[in-house]
DNA sequence: ATGGTTGCAAACGCTTTGCATAACG
DNA sequence: CGTTATGCAAAGCGTTTGCAACCAT
């Protein structure tokens, strides 16, 4: 298993676009609703996937722009997204949930102190190992995440 | 990244009292009081390590014969354990914090159905891998979890 | 039209905490 | 004895849910 940092660079306008299509017709094709909460959520997710944002920090970057928002709303949203296969959750050990959209399964470094979460080069083939095998097994799996816990560069000193 | 079961043995009753004898060490030195409670719930998660109890399950089995028992108590003393480096935590997705006596570190696959955790083999070295990547970069590992999420064979029929 | 979605507030479940009492070292 | 641990209840926190109004399709 390789353990480098990954360094995914910012989504361009073009490829935010390409998901945000791709996202409404996944939830045309499941009979979704595509409301305007869920476009921006998931746009605003799509803006800062790099930072693995809680539906907190979603949630505070939206709520000015979007009258009324609730965060049951942003909740809702990702949930939603999670079970299409769009975004993934993070579950971090200290019980706040990160999100990010969904691309090539990695790890993640979730740092005690400054709450920045950093990508882990886990390789996907390990990952396909472990998918393989639960299901030779008969297991169904939904999730695989190798969290690790700690604190960064930066916090460290 | 390896990904067999591992089927860790039930603990016998020496194995159980030498990790008791470790415990009471390890808090002696820290100047950490040994209490009646504390070696009891230990005691408790040693017997049911392989069934990864959660702080109410220990509760529960300990309810009757500790009289008096506070859930806050065993919340207390796995905390201390864990930091200690005597017993693991195990983040789930659910929310639900599942406990184990600390051994060579491993993955879990917790059935989101009947809530059964079982062990994966992740090598070792793989963990040392990661844990030796991120020191040479000034990361602070302190805990690395392989979370997996899923139905297992039973509930999946 | 109608069924899914929203916002609000309240509830939820797990875990932590404040405080007076009790127990270890 | 002094200091730490306990039990109880209450609070904390992230997340979910019930419901009436609302809005995609």
């Amino acid at each position: 298993m390789g353990s480098a940092f990954l360094h995914y660079s910012k989504l361009d306008n073009r490829e935010i676009d390409n998901l945000i299509q791709k996202m409404i017709e996944t939830c045309k094709k499941k009979g979704i609703k595509v409301t305007t909460q869920r476009i921006l959520i998931f746009k605003e997710l799509a803006k800062h996937t790099k930072e693995h944002p809680s539906a907190e920090d979603l949630y505070n970057l939206l709520k000015d722009k979007v009258y009324g928002l609730s965060i049951s709303t942003v909740y809702r949203a990702l949930s939603i997204f999670e079970s299409l296969g769009l975004v993934r959750r993070i579950p971090t050990p200290d019980g706040k949930a990160r999100f990010e959209i969904a691309n090539e399964p990695h790890g993640h470094f979730v740092c005690h102190s400054c709450g920045k979460v950093f990508d882990l080069d886990v390789t996907s083939s390990s990952y396909k190992d472990i998918r393989k095998n639960l299901f030779q097994k008969g297991f169904n799996l939904e999730s695989c995440n190798l969290v690790c816990f700690g604190t960064c560069k930066d916090c460290s000193n």
